[in-house]
RNA sequence: GGGCCUGUAGCUCAGUACGGAAGAGCGGUGGGCUCUUAACCCAUUGGCCAAGGGUUCAAAUCCCUUCAGGCCCGCCA
């Protein structure tokens, strides 16, 4: 059977070199209209990989993460607490409402924030770009300059996207919306959103006239003075033109025929002359079964993730899946995914061969793009269904007691001492475990030491004898080898079978068939509980 | 209404560009010990490839139809 050769980034990383632009420059955008979700990050992490294959075949790129900061605030999403009379702002830029939490300059900047707070922690290295600065400056100023002369051309170029219901459409349209000097608001709600539009302009003065649909305000201004934005498909497409870009992936939503891409591509070859990138369609995040959606708060934020997880594991999540696939996503299932990243690793240095159909050399361009830090040789990883299932004995052993015991095991893992690098990513992995477990582990990997009486009690004298054996044990001090060792020699002296004589005690003591090493656990528990708690059964 | 994508084992998905014996991981089941990190190792189970039709020596793969789910055609990636 045909297996398909390489990673699709190859295909993307062809063409982009195919077109021969003099800089290679990548984009991607989102608007912070609440918390971001980790959805946003299928196409952050596109982008790095794109810049990643360009690297390795020697070419230099830019990557520009473009926040829609200067977007009107339309509702606030649910989830997201704000005090009384917040709704006000509504209409308002994103950069000018204010911080609901109080901690960032505005509502832009503390969810773009958040967001770009992860980023350098799973290997994304954009140039942030708020687009409230942007549209001070010149290059965006002369972008609508231009939009006002070419207005008629435009026109004609939306009627034919954008079909518009009821049939009194006269074409006043204006893409150029303004922000009212008067109430501060770009756009007003009421049923709909509606976008405050130049009404008027004279482009030998400079100069636009607005009336707000807010509050009523007539206003009148410079070009360079008003503040002024392009409304959706006009500002995409006027960005490609001013950062002359080369690639930027979108949501296959902003992809379909005739959608705002086809149309942007349109607006920026005929009204701003330049062709336009290389587009990069992709499918959506779920959420199980659920699309993310942040106005109906239903999100997981990479912030989240990096509270229970490594950041390769998403890479490796988001990544590994076609472009036009769903990828769905459940917290549930963070320690297959970090298992699957691990094996993938081990895979690409050769520790371990790939299943039959696998394809060595997919499985390589996979991991190169998904590491964030680069490393010599294989590192020693500490299983993350280990770290489940030793953070939930820290009420025995003391959380220093799990990171030696972890240690320990990475050690005997990987055949050598762990290095100081390999014993910090073992202890963010346990930390990432706990959250976890606290946060999301389904019941069945869940167990504590119950501190009621234990409901399985034995069911004949040698099970009785056995427990009153490994009782005289625990009172002789003996060391943990011993320990463990006597115990096997008792359970074989009375005729019980070694797997049932341990799932014995583990059931008294843990309420589970199977548990840790036996002996470190009895030693690590409260003399006196554990010997009340054995003979309770007796 | 028009358009795009998806449907393969209980679950998550490879495999479909270019037709050549239905695959992996997880789960389930069964085993495993002169001295167990049994949350490990080994084995094993499991699928009318959504349904129907067509082309072909040969179809998960190509063509047609239907069904189910998701999405776009209004500033949610």
């Amino acid at each position: 059977m045909a297996m398909s050769e390489g990673h699709w980034v190859k295909g993307i990383a062809d063409e982009i070199i195919g077109r021969g632009d003099e800089k290679i420059v990548v984009h991607t955008g989102k608007t912070p209209s609440g918390p971001i979700h980790i959805g946003a990050e299928r196409e952050q992490f596109i982008c790095s990989a794109i810049q990643k294959e360009l690297t390795r075949r020697g070419l230099e790129s830019t990557f520009n993460f473009i926040i829609d900061s200067y977007d009107p605030i339309k509702s606030i999403p649910v989830g997201v607490k704000v005090p009384i009379g917040f709704e006000e702002n509504i209409g308002k830029p994103l950069s000018d409402v204010p911080d609901p939490l109080g901690c960032h300059e505005s509502y832009a900047v503390h969810y773009a924030d958040e967001f770009v707070q992860c980023q350098s922690r799973l290997g994304l290295s954009p140039n942030v770009i708020y687009s409230h600065v942007l549209y001070q400056q010149k290059e965006m100023k002369d972008a609508i300059r231009t939009v006002l002369a070419r207005l008629d051309e435009l026109r004609i170029i939306r009627k034919r996207f954008i079909q518009e219901e009821g049939e009194n459409s006269a074409d006043d349209w204006n893409p150029v919306m303004v922000v009212c000097d008067n109430c501060g608001k770009i756009a007003s709600k009421k049923k709909e959103v509606a976008p405050n539009r130049v009404t008027s302009w004279d482009l030998r003065k400079d100069e636009v006239s607005y009336l707000c649909t807010s509050c009523g305000y007539q206003g009148t201004g410079s070009i360079s003075g008003t503040r002024l934005k392009l409304s959706w498909r006009v500002d995409w497409a006027a960005k490609w033109a001013v950062f002359k870009v080369t690639c930027e992936p979108a949501g296959k939503d902003h992809c379909v025929k005739d959608g705002a891409y086809d149309m942007g591509l349109e607006v920026c070859s005929k009204i701003f002359g330049y062709r336009g990138p290389l587009r990069v369609s992709y499918e959506w995040l779920t959420l199980g079964d659920r699309a993310m959606k942040t106005h109906k708060g239903i999100t997981f934020t990479p912030t989240e993730w990096l509270r229970i997880a490594p950041p390769e594991p998403l890479r490796y999540l988001i990544l590994s899946a076609d472009l036009m696939r769903h990828v769905s996503f459940l917290p549930e299932r963070i320690p297959d995914l970090v298992d699957n990243f691990d094996r993938l690793e081990r895979i690409y240095y050769g520790s371990e061969p790939p299943s039959g159909n696998e394809s060595i050399k997919y499985m390589r361009d996979l991991y190169e793009i998904c590491t964030v830090t680069n490393h010599s040789s294989q590192p020693g990883r500490i299983p993350y269904r280990f770290c489940v299932y030793m953070v939930q004995l820290e009420g025995l052993f003391t959380s220093g007691g799990i990171i030696s015991k972890s240690a320990d095991y990475l050690s005997k893992l990987i055949g050598r001492p762990a290095t100081e690098e390999e014993r910090e990513d073992m202890r963010a992995r346990l930390t990432n475990a706990k959250n976890w477990v606290e946060s999301y582990a389904p019941p069945n990997l869940k167990f504590q030491i119950s501190t009621e009486a234990p409901s399985y009690k034995p069911k004949s004298d040698e099970e009785r004898a056995f427990i009153g054996a490994v009782i005289k044990l625990l009172e002789k001090d003996l060391k943990e080898d011993d320990l463990q060792n006597e115990i096997f020699n008792v359970a074989r002296s009375l005729g019980l079978e070694i797997g049932e004589a341990f799932s014995l005690i583990y059931r008294i003591l843990l309420g589970s068939e199977r548990g840790p090493r036996l002996a470190p656990l009895l030693m690590a528990l409260d003399r006196d509980w554990l010997l009340d708690r054995l003979r309770s059964v007796i």
